[in-house]
DNA sequence: AAAGCTAACCAAAGCGCTTTGGATGATCGA
DNA sequence: TCGATCATCCAAAGCGCTTTGGTTAGCTTT
């Protein structure tokens, strides 16, 4: 069924029928449930390409996923972050267009190949890293974006929103020296992700601040699997002086600490203590009436939410400067931490 | 820059110059190559949604993921699918569109408003439960799809792509019983989801050709959560009888069954067997030389490259009849697994 | 009662492509 | 040399919508 026949059922004039349909006054309210009935009725909906030619947009926002890391993952906390943002688009009218990039050089063409095919409307960039080049090139291209992190080392302004990451790892840290420990570990993500960077800022600001002095060769930066955290805590651990702490950076590393933890039977919180991000993602809760895990915990969620919201606002004004927002992470404390033993 | 543009540039018709582009034979080698120069110098592509309304395609697969179970939670092995899948659309041409939906009413309304707004050309149907009343609504619109899985109860004919779960977790539940194990339990995904239920037959099957007694007490069925895992292995390690070996739905689960073993000061391959099934994704890697846990894999993101090729052939061949891939899961050993103790 | 409004509708153009149904000149067979 | 065959190219229609620029009939005004 198309707009053609809908009307000639009806009687009436395309026109008419459309005008109805997009809730425009000049069509008598009588008439106007009259067509409203007879769209249910024969399951009409206006074609999305006809009426994204006709009005010049595409009604659609591009998710492009890098995958350019030596394991191609994908970053498990994307699932999350789409269902959030998906559920904006859903409300308003909009599709998510998904395309996973596996190979650096052919990023670029991507967007360009969007933007050029007139396909989407804008789109979220994931994965910052330092000095992005994303950026400079959605900017020139003129393709509206909204970033999930941040990206340093960019100056021209953009839009993002982003979780602290700086000031909850600093928190964390302060946290785990105020229980009284010294050699504290940090197992973060790959440092070209911004993420990462600022997280081990917040870090070393915390000892910094602290006049602690930090041992470099606690901190470890890789891709963010299971199987690094178990290693590296499993190294951390037959070292001959193994730290009493550790700030992970993610749920999924905490899961591979704790692994090494006790299979040499010691005990979270009390021989080893952990501080972890958490990004609540659904099927990783970290749960209980007392958390596990002492958490540095942001809901990626609704940062995908936040995120759909400011990119459809962008697109409606696109003149408007670029909005930032930071959400600052809360610190809640679990069975994970405990005082440094003596 | 449209074609309109192109072709006053170049000095031809829209009609050479969309046919050069599209590698007709009715054009000059020396125009055709003139002409994509031309085309990528100005960085230009055809515009989608043109092209969809001339030619009557959408090209573009939706993927409708469901998340109506109790957290609302996104299947992490959806991820790696769509990677997977993603990869093939991508080399051919093809979008891919996502609709995450909640509210369990909303499924129908999201596949019929694909149809009839023709945005996409075929769809994915993820997590098939039992007796799935979208392969039956989806046959009756006819939208070409593929489903990821199988529906029991369904005798019409249609497209589908699965993993042999039921001979997996036959062959995995025999492989502990041939090492004496004979108390096991099974840590299963919802039942309402089809992989689950073929996984419990299996498990079944294997005790009874074994002619052994299965404890019905020793199978939990639930959300595939790492809470899960934990909560049900500790209550089984809490019995009078415990079971000396488990086996798991998924790596996650297997993941909370450790913490649980662990916790207890109890060694897994020696006190407690697990074999649990691994989709092999990106970032939980069941890795080393001799992986963690022994496990029935079986690569989601193969499944997704599959699943996106037949979906892909049907609909440029929508008359051949429905083809159905079954993979069989291969049964690594790893060190999570042991003889039975006396 | 004529002019002016307004409410309600409509015909047709246009969005950027593909494709049908020619046109044109060059080459070829006889 | 002349019609037939090819190789190239093109004008225009059509895909299913939105939107511009009307028209028409019924009411107010004065």
């Amino acid at each position: 069924m198309n707009l053609k026949e809908l009307s000639e059922t009806l009687g009436l004039s395309q026109t008419t029928v459309s005008r109805a349909l997009n809730g425009y006054p000049e069509v008598s309210e009588a008439t106007r449930t009259r067509v409203e009935m007879a769209a249910r009725k024969f399951n009409y909906s206006p074609s999305s390409r006809a009426k994204g030619l006709a009005t010049g947009k595409a009604l659609a926002i591009g998710h492009v996923i890098p995958t350019r890391s030596k394991h191609e993952m994908v970053n498990p906390v994307f699932g999350d972050f789409i269902a959030g943002a998906g559920e904006i688009y859903a409300q308003n009218g909009y599709e998510m267009i998904l395309s996973i990039v596996g190979a650096e050089n052919d990023e670029e063409t991507v967007y360009r190949g969007m933007q050029s095919r007139r396909a989407v409307d804008g789109v979220v960039v994931h994965g910052p890293r330092m000095a992005d080049d994303r950026i400079p090139l959605l900017n020139e291209i003129g393709l509206p974006f909204v970033v999930h992190g941040r990206a340093s080392e960019i100056s021209e302004p953009y839009e993002w929103l982003d979780v602290n990451n700086k000031s909850a790892f600093e928190r964390a840290t302060r946290f785990l020296i105020d229980l009284g420990h010294r050699r504290i570990a940090l197992i973060n993500g790959l440092e070209v992700m911004d993420f990462a960077r600022r997280r081990r800022i917040g870090f070393e600001t915390a000892f910094a601040t602290s006049n602690i002095d930090l041992d470099p060769s606690l901190m470890f930066s890789e891709e963010m699997t299971e199987e690094f955290g178990y290693e590296t805590t499993s190294t951390l651990l037959d070292r001959a002086d193994p730290p009493t702490a550790i700030v992970a950076s993610s749920m999924i590393i905490a899961l591979g600490a704790r692994r090494a933890i006790e299979e040499r039977g010691l005990v979270m919180g009390k021989d080893m203590s952990i501080v972890t991000h958490d990004d609540m993602l659904s099927y990783l809760q970290n749960g209980g009436d007392v958390p596990i895990f002492t958490a540095t915990r942001s809901s990626v969620r609704e940062a995908g939410r936040k995120a759909a919201e400011m990119l459809l606002q962008k697109i409606a004004e696109p003149a408007s400067p670029p909005q930032n927002i930071l959400f600052e992470a809360e610190l809640t404390v679990g069975r994970s931490t405990g005082p440094a033993p003596t």
